[in-house]
DNA sequence: CCCCGGAATGTTATCGCTAACATTATGAGG
DNA sequence: CCTCATAATGTTAGCGATAACATTCCGGGG
């Protein structure tokens, strides 16, 4: 049955197209193009044929030809941070997944630099391969910068950022997050949490810092010196060098899984038991967490399902044809995840 | 200075096109065309008055009728396994810095599945949105059925995997990443190693598992049965509990970094050392590997390498026209990284 | 048996750009 | 100052699809 990916003649190099078709079924290009467009209007029986033909001629429309004529490509753009990271890389294939299941396909720009200047020229690397929208994946606080002075036409959703600005947003609430974390460790006793935080230049850096400063003050307790980190567990290597001296600490809040690994790394290493001597939460639920040394008690965050939110936010914006109004939001619940790092203070 | 990105009148809905900036440079639209195309074409004088007319529209050509008229679209294809792995992920960047640097767009598409099936609906997707070419990042030993029945006028470039076929390749030699480290447990006085291994399925895990199997009977050792994961750290954690109990093994050769955490997590619970007890030497070094209690030997792979090799194999491939010959080879050489997690036998 | 209205199909123009060929400008040499 | 090769620019004709309008087909009512 198969003819392989070359049917037709032997010799035809150029592959088909929709005039090929039209003439092999005996009908005009037009009535191909419908039977593509809208089945429904062209009668059975001659669909049939056209179909019939595509098949033989292993017919596949161009998609170039269709966007200059139609104006939509049934691509969109991602513009995103670092992809190597676990929470950028998680989204994007939800993302990926999301479209796919639409028949959209996915162009992405990775960025290793975040601002006005970066971003702008992602977005124009990819309006000029005709997108139907962009997601910007930018969970810097300065990428709100770059979002002002982009075309108001195309449209856009951001993913993890800019949430004063009015666009489309998908995110995780990193603030609830950060309260869960800091409530399970006040409810074990801890007379306060430090905290171990991301760059100031990340929104959810931020997010977590806040909601752990709340959650503290809420309770009536201090709220110790923020030690800010990179993300990388090299940092939260570093910087938990400097907490695992200080006897009073009890419990520690890391913004991130990788820095509460280096932390992890450096109380063990200064002798101090986890979670005996201090309790350790984590935040993103890497799948590698539960085999920390000890399994790391954690924040989870839905990156599947952020990318999913954010393509079905790109749909309606591109479906109704509006503005996208004051940026409707879908805001994914994280979930703390107990495991052993945490335990009751002494 | 900046009138912002949209110049022009302020009533011009319409994005300008070439014959906009034609008109008002004064010129036709093939001079803009070529002032685009082949600047050293078009004197001077002309050349800038037809810069700064596009800078005053904020011109951008469509992509869409360049790709109809000239055939190639500046577009490269990635089909990709799991995305959200290190490795494909790590890859996936390096792939896309390099062509960014080319002014190339990367388009994806990432499978969570890898068959003749699905890689063939992968390319298929590409191919109809005018692609200039694919690259298969398929680490599976069953991806090379998907590859043999692709068209073969549609440049192709592979990373790591179907070695015996004749596709351009870019990937990094895993065996002798494994040789490299089982001689160092040898050298370190153990009496055989044992091996964690990835799923059969995967390319990188036979790769493994046969210098791993080289290097034991070169030495004259006996290979002890292989116990086969899946990649994960919980499989790793599995089956590394099995190893706990077995009081002759003091060395074992994980596949990949997160296997080896798990195994480490199961070493510690069953109160054997590392490396006191038990030497673990991993695979990848992902950043957090120097921070496992004990940081991780393990070997290292330049993914980002890999990237940039099969973007210049695209490259070469495009350029000449040539079908790739037998196929040209870049084989990126592994690092052994020696950390605490391997020490002397006792 | 003719006419008519809607369904099915065909024609033409166009999307924005570039290849190929046609034309005009330029300036060195006689 | 004219000639002519060469550089600089212009014209025409698609690339492959679809929108919009034009035509043909068909069966039922008069």
């Amino acid at each position: 049955m198969d003819e392989g990916r070359n049917g037709g003649r032997p010799g035809d190099r150029r592959s088909a197209v929709m005039e090929d078709v039209a003439e092999l079924a005996g009908v005009s290009a037009m009535t191909v193009s419908r039977v593509l467009n809208s089945p429904e209007r062209v009668r059975p029986a001659t669909r049939s044929r056209v179909l019939a033909a595509m098949r033989e001629l292993d017919y596949r429309p161009n998609l170039a030809a269709r966007v200059l004529a139609t104006g939509r490509s049934g691509v969109l753009g991602v513009v995103s941070f670092d992809t190597t990271l676990y929470g950028p890389a998680s989204t994007l294939y939800g993302i990926e997944r999301a479209a796919r299941a639409h028949d959209y396909l996915i162009s992405i720009v990775s960025l290793s630099e975040l601002n006005r200047r970066t971003i702008g020229e992602g977005v124009d690397r990819l309006r000029g391969q005709n997108v139907d929208g962009v997601i910007i994946v930018a969970p810097h606080e300065s990428a709100a910068e770059g979002l002002r002075d982009l075309p108001p036409e195309l449209p856009l959703v951001v993913v993890g950022a800019a949430e004063h600005l009015p666009f489309p947003l998908a995110s995780v609430d990193q603030r609830l997050g950060a309260v869960r974390a800091v409530r399970h460790l006040l409810s074990l006793g801890h007379e306060t949490v430090w905290h171990l935080s991301g760059p100031a230049s990340w929104v959810d850096a931020n997010g977590r810092a806040a909601g752990w400063r709340a959650t503290l003050e809420e309770a009536g307790r201090a709220a110790p010196e923020v030690l800010v980190g990179d993300w990388s567990a090299r940092s939260g290597y570093r910087l938990g060098q400097r907490l695992a001296r200080d006897p009073s600490v009890t419990a520690v809040f890391a913004a991130n899984d990788a820095m509460a690994l280096g932390l992890l790394r450096a109380l063990r290493e200064a002798g101090r038991r986890v979670p005996e001597d201090v309790s350790v939460v984590g935040f993103d639920d890497v799948p590698e967490s539960p085999y920390f040394s000890p399994p790391l008690t954690t924040v989870h965050q839905n990156f599947g399902e952020v990318g999913t939110s954010a393509f079905a936010l790109m749909l309606d914006r591109i479906g109704d044809g509006s503005d996208g109004g004051s940026g409707p939001r879908r805001i994914v619940e994280p979930e703390l995840v107990v495991r052993e790092s945490t335990g009751a203070s002494r």
